[in-house]
DNA sequence: CAGTGGTCTAGACCACCAC
DNA sequence: TGGTGGTCTAGACCACTGC
């Protein structure tokens, strides 16, 4: 089965604000013109522009059109966007992250872990730390916890290569929500021995629970970046 | 002219949902029984869900149904949206924050900020920085940047009461997009001065640039947390 | 006033899931 | 196989904007 037609559209409206044949700032052609011309419906139109002005990619003024959005002047090298659900592997690209795992075992859960995994206290857990390297250099820290009963068989092999993909593709399990917190702490021991970290540097910690699709929660995990080499990212929109 | 079906459908399941007429994990009655009741079609209904869902209260799955998501265990007291558009006053209560101008000037905008609000050399700008107190206690550092000609006639009075609700109430602006980037620094001696943060003690910087829905940059600005007062949180879809 | 996006409807068909 | 949500359509009316 194809992709939804909205997201299609979406696709191609994207690739003409790529190529530049939409300019920012600029109208859009009505919705009613699109429509004709992409042989849809209004309303096919209209969802694929709702989500790009989720996206922030475009803007809608009733009564007036829909424009290109302006191009963000402060992106930065290190703004990695809060709200993926994709693993370091995929957002960066396998040939520069490596993994290095510091500790993998299996336990019963705490009442902490418990309660964030809607776990009983004898289903047990996977406790992982790996470090993450960026092109070879120290980049993140991160503590997960996932139940044994959802991801049956994991080990140092895929720790290795990439747990999500594991998760996806032999698994077929979809992630479906995150709550997601981010805080500034103090270096602790381990940032400190394995990120390089000063004893007064700061740190950058993302604490997060992942869903699947049908309520389950598989992961709480804690990343911790150096504050120099991550920043996070939003893009919001009021209207939605 | 009365809000939106949609939206109050939306309004109604999330007073249900927070009654305990829907219980959390629990199946909500199907879209087509819904809309009979509510006296709407099906597509109102499902725009409706798809709202709460965006927000984390539900989650559907195709064949299935409509659950009432399970309630979130790591939220903790410091924790404020990341994807607000609304000034401290109204997010905390206007009884618990207080101001404090610490700076307030008109200038030229440098080429950064020129970048950043989309402005001329010679379009001037406010320059502005306060000091907000939460319960009297030094909260957070927020330096402010906004063209005069968007928000004519800002005045100290403005600044002590709320701007967001001068700009809204007053000038009839509506907020559209924002950019939003989370990151940790160390203090500085205005965060020393101010927030009372020690010389190793970590900040959390929440930089932004906010649009109008018109598309025009009205602000861009600095907060900067105490670690210990503030965490900023996230809840994402993967679905949109 | 004309043109735009926002909302809403009834009806249809499809994909997905449990049984 | 039956019931659920996902998508799509044509058509209608409304609210907002600039002229």
């Amino acid at each position: 089965m194809a992709k939804a037609k909205y997201l299609q559209v979406a696709e191609e409206i994207k690739e003409r604000i790529k190529a530049g044949i939409y300019k920012a700032s600029t109208l859009l052609p009505d919705q009613e013109t699109l429509a004709k011309e992409l042989d849809v419906s209004r309303l096919t139109v209209k969802k694929a522009l709702d989500g790009l002005e989720r996206q922030g990619l475009v803007y809608k003024q009733s009564g007036l059109g829909t424009f290109v959005a302006s191009q963000i002047p402060i992106k930065g090298k290190n703004d990695a966007p809060a709200n993926l659900f994709m693993g370091l592997k995929k957002e960066i690209g396998p040939d520069r992250i490596k993994s290095k795992i510091l500790h993998f075992s299996v336990e019963f859960p705490d009442e902490q872990i418990q309660a964030n995994l809607e776990l009983k206290k004898n289903e047990p857990i996977y406790n992982i730390i790996r470090l993450r390297l960026l092109d070879n250099e120290p980049f993140v820290i991160e503590h997960t916890f996932m139940p044994v009963k959802l991801v049956p068989n994991l080990d140092e092999t895929i720790l290795k290569d990439s747990v999500y993909s594991y998760i996806h593709k032999k698994l077929h399990l979809k992630f479906g929500r995150a709550y997601r917190r981010i805080l500034a702490c103090k270096s602790d021991k381990y940032d400190q021995k394995y990120l390089h970290a000063k004893e007064d540097d700061p740190m950058l910690e993302l604490e997060q629970i992942v869903w699947l699709t049908n309520g389950q929660p598989i992961e709480y995990s804690l990343s911790r970046n150096r504050y120099d080499r991550r920043t996070y990212t939003i893009v919001e929109n009021n209207r939605f």
